[in-house]
DNA sequence: GCTGGATTAGGACAAATGTCCTAACGCCCG
DNA sequence: CGGGCGTTAGGACATTTGTCCTAATCCAGC
């Protein structure tokens, strides 16, 4: 079966604990059980690995977004369903920092091409709860939307540093109250 | 003169530029003019310039801290000063990210010790925007001062994948007046 | 000018790393 | 059973990297 999708699946987990730069393919070989010089059976270079990797993490997080959506149809809902992966994931995000953002930086770090990759991760976010907040008849909802990516980062570097739980379960409480006041759909006047 | 110091100046800008585990002695060689052998009569080991450099942004960041409290005693004015190495440092954001976030975020990977090196910086802005806070007679002034840590963090991730110069330039303004909005020393109960 | 300590260049060295190659293995299909 | 292909182990290889060593050079103080 799919050994190619287990080095995928193996990778997607040490890049985003260790960086992509810094993640040999000794550790991936011991994770999948190969050896490190077979990888060029399945992957011509690394940087293969690294755009399959990205493509996993469009997968998943489209999975995501599907099972927010699933849960409640209301915009407000899943908009604070997002919010919330900084408690979901509180464990790996005070530990390795928020997947998209650090991939981000490390990219841009390394002039790396995969920063459009990174980019693309954002956009999915950033246009899904854009259209969420269009639902919601609220103003700007693209600015909104920026907003809510720009706190969620924030929030997750300061997790990443402090490990402050009390600190981002108020800050997540007090984002879920405000996407909730931006709902223009009572007052379609004002 | 001191090729040492020299050598922590170098390192401190590639280390910010490439981080720590992607920048090898040859670049610090090139970058100071020495052969890459030599490093060991400066330091016996790479985190022992991590450390230094390490030192090094704490005094830059304590003379940053000095510089705003001559501009201005508003204690708003302040922060706003801080608020604003968004739009100061916006290039090298753009290109490389917050160099407080990304440093942290390194070392969070890494398991490394200086992990606790990357939260004194953020303890120095933290309590120095605390004691600011503090004389606005603002309400829970570390709390506040952690929301403007996260917030310029968000910022700088955001200003690091979309480089959007408008959206930023906005949530700075947004920001300053919110900080300034804290102030409570017109209205002592209430 | 000589001495001695600081500084340097330059190479040695082992380990790690990305890449590539070859020979063997396992298994499906005829 | 036998041939063929996908997969594997294992090592070769050049390069890079952190570390260390030695010998040469510089320069201040006597």
């Amino acid at each position: 079966m799919g050994k190619r999708q287990d080095i995928v699946t193996a990778a997607e987990q040490l890049f985003y604990q260790q960086g992509f730069g810094l993640t040999p393919f000794a550790d991936l070989a011991s994770a999948v059980g190969i050896s490190r010089g077979n990888f060029y059976h399945h992957f011509k270079a690394k940087d293969d690995i690294l755009a399959e990797v990205v493509e996993l993490r469009l997968e998943k997080s489209r999975a995501m977004i599907a099972g927010w959506e699933r849960q409640s149809d209301d915009p407000a809902d899943r908009i604070c369903s997002y919010i919330q992966i900084l408690l979901v994931n509180q464990d790996p995000i005070e530990n390795f920092g928020c997947p998209l953002g650090s991939f981000a930086n490390e990219m841009a770090k390394a002039q790396h091409p995969m920063q459009a990759g990174a980019r693309q991760l954002f956009d999915l976010f950033h246009v899904w709860l854009s259209h969420e907040f269009t639902r919601m008849a609220a103003d700007r909802p693209e600015y909104l939307a920026m907003r809510v990516l720009q706190f969620s980062q924030g929030a997750a570097t300061i997790s990443n540093t402090y490990r402050n739980r009390e600190f981002i379960g108020e800050e997540v409480a007090r984002m879920c109250v405000w996407a909730r006041s931006q709902d223009r759909r009572g007052n379609l006047k004002g």
